[in-house]
DNA sequence: TCTGGGGTCCTAGGACCC
DNA sequence: TCTGGGGTCCTAGGACCC
């Protein structure tokens, strides 16, 4: 372990909240919270204003709603917060060159490795507050809390003791003591699930895990969990920050507003789902060998289904009719209230000629229209793509009674707005998205066929 | 007033292999 | 003839984080 206290955390505070407020000064000093605004949304920020009325991350906006009927309620701009997330991380990677983002509004910087040493805790508070200076003047505003200490560990917990705009410096050699009188909680990876197994053994607070014996503390939480939260409880924290952590998984998830029972429904959307995460892998150059489907159901139980195949892909055929297998192998009995899909066992390459032998497979995704034909033999199903001159690309979410319900798909806010159309509104064309087909291919997956 | 979406890491059992 | 043992891969589920 070091000895001066040269690993940084840096947490913007309530950092969704806070650029809204930044970009709509009727927004200043009044409560603002970020998050879902459906019928099943959660609140992602809230604003400080918001929390005096008890409106917390994590909580459903029906809940906030009660709590706080007069806040403003609005949806995530992750665009914009990408943004001043970008010119915040410059910030600090101009103060040295090891950063680790932890998410779009924390960060570890590694002090060491920009060659100081031997830093004092009064070197480290004037470092520390002209950063908070250089984000604030960058960021149009915005300010962050920032702990220090020797360690991650020690960081973390620091930057979360004198929220919004503080600083707080862990002095060298007394981190065990800092740590002692918290609650075991204040340790990251210690959730409920951890907290309530500690305190059946007896364990509230770190003072009270650092006299536990550790193969005590492995029998009650398991081999892994158990050996690092001992050596944490004492302060021995030699994780290194790192800046390029590689992509483990890519998935996209929706919780829809009401439980979904319709199976072609389903698989529309899975298949949707299957062409964005596909967007998002070719993006990020990436491809991966096991497609997972996730789904949540009325019940709230959640069960998932895998496949590995034989070599990665990022192709959106590949991924959607891999996806389409697993959910027809799925239960949805009650209603499913969410669908995910994603793709894992990612690698940086591609295996070409093993999925891309299909004639369509270097086509772009692209919407051509269909000749006009009279309405009546046209017809409209679930997941049916469509066009209009106004909303732009969508597909259909429902029909009957002769209307049809259609989801628009924008680039900014992907389940896009629902409208209804009568079903002979002459502006809706239908239309077929090239690529998006889940068409026959030779079973690659070798795994599939051993099951 | 029920519980988001994007991730990471761990566990445990079974298949399979040497 | 009462049956090893280790390693790796795959699948499913769960805890946890922001």
């Amino acid at each position: 372990m070091r000895g001066d206290p040269s690993v940084l955390h840096v947490d913007l505070d309530a950092f969704f909240a806070a650029v809204e407020q930044r970009d709509k000064p009727s927004l200043r000093g009044k409560p603002v919270v970020v998050g879902g605004i459906g019928v099943r949304g959660v609140v992602s920020t809230a604003s400080y204003e918001a929390r005096k009325y008890g409106v917390r991350s994590a909580m459903s906006t029906a809940e906030a709603r009660s709590r706080c009927p007069h806040a403003a309620y609005l949806a995530p701009r992750f665009e914009a917060y990408r943004q001043s997330s970008q010119m915040v991380m410059a910030e600090m990677r101009a103060l040295s060159p090891l950063v680790e983002p932890l998410s779009l509004d924390e960060a570890f910087i590694d002090l060491a490795a920009s060659g100081l040493s031997g830093l004092t805790v009064d070197d480290v508070e004037a470092i520390a507050r002209d950063l908070k200076e250089s984000i604030r003047k960058v960021s149009g505003g915005l300010t962050a809390s920032v702990g220090a200490g020797t360690s991650k560990l020690i960081a973390k917990i620091a930057s979360d003791l004198d929220k919004p705009d503080g600083v707080v410096v862990v002095p060298a050699g007394t981190e065990a003591e800092f740590l002692a009188p918290m609650q075991v909680t204040v340790i990251p990876g210690v959730g409920p699930a951890t907290a309530q197994r500690l305190s059946m053994a007896g364990v509230r607070t770190v003072a009270d895990l650092q006299q536990l014996d550790e193969d005590e503390l492995v029998r009650q939480i398991g081999s892994a969990h158990g050996t690092s939260l001992h050596r944490l409880a004492v302060a021995a924290d030699d994780r290194p920050v790192v800046s390029d952590r590689e992509t483990k998984s890519v998935s996209v998830e929706d919780t829809f507003e009401t439980d979904i029972i319709d199976r072609s429904l389903l698989v529309a959307i899975a298949d949707r789902m299957s062409l964005r995460v596909s967007e998002r892998l070719q993006k990020a150059q990436l491809s991966g060998r096991t497609v997972t489907v996730k789904t949540r159901m009325h019940d709230f139980t959640t069960h998932t289904r895998s496949s590995t195949l034989a070599g990665p892909t990022d192709d959106s055929r590949v991924i959607a009719r891999v996806a389409r297998r697993l959910l027809e192998e799925s239960e949805v009995g009650g209603g499913i209230r969410l669908l995910g899909v994603g793709v894992s066992s990612l690698a940086d390459w591609i295996q070409d000629d093993l999925f891309t032998e299909d004639e369509h497979a270097d086509d772009p995704v692209e919407v051509i229209e269909l000749p006009a034909r009279p309405r009546d033999q046209l017809g409209f199903h679930p997941g049916q793509d469509v066009a209009h001159p106004d909303y732009g690309r969508g597909w259909v979410w429902g029909s009957g009674r002769g209307r049809v319900t259609v989801r628009f798909e924008t680039a900014d806010t992907p389940p896009g707005p629902v409208r209804t159309f009568a079903i002979d509104d002459p502006a809706l064309t239908k239309v077929r998205i090239i690529g998006a087909d889940a068409d026959e291919e030779p079973e690659t997956d070798q795994n599939v066929s051993n099951e």
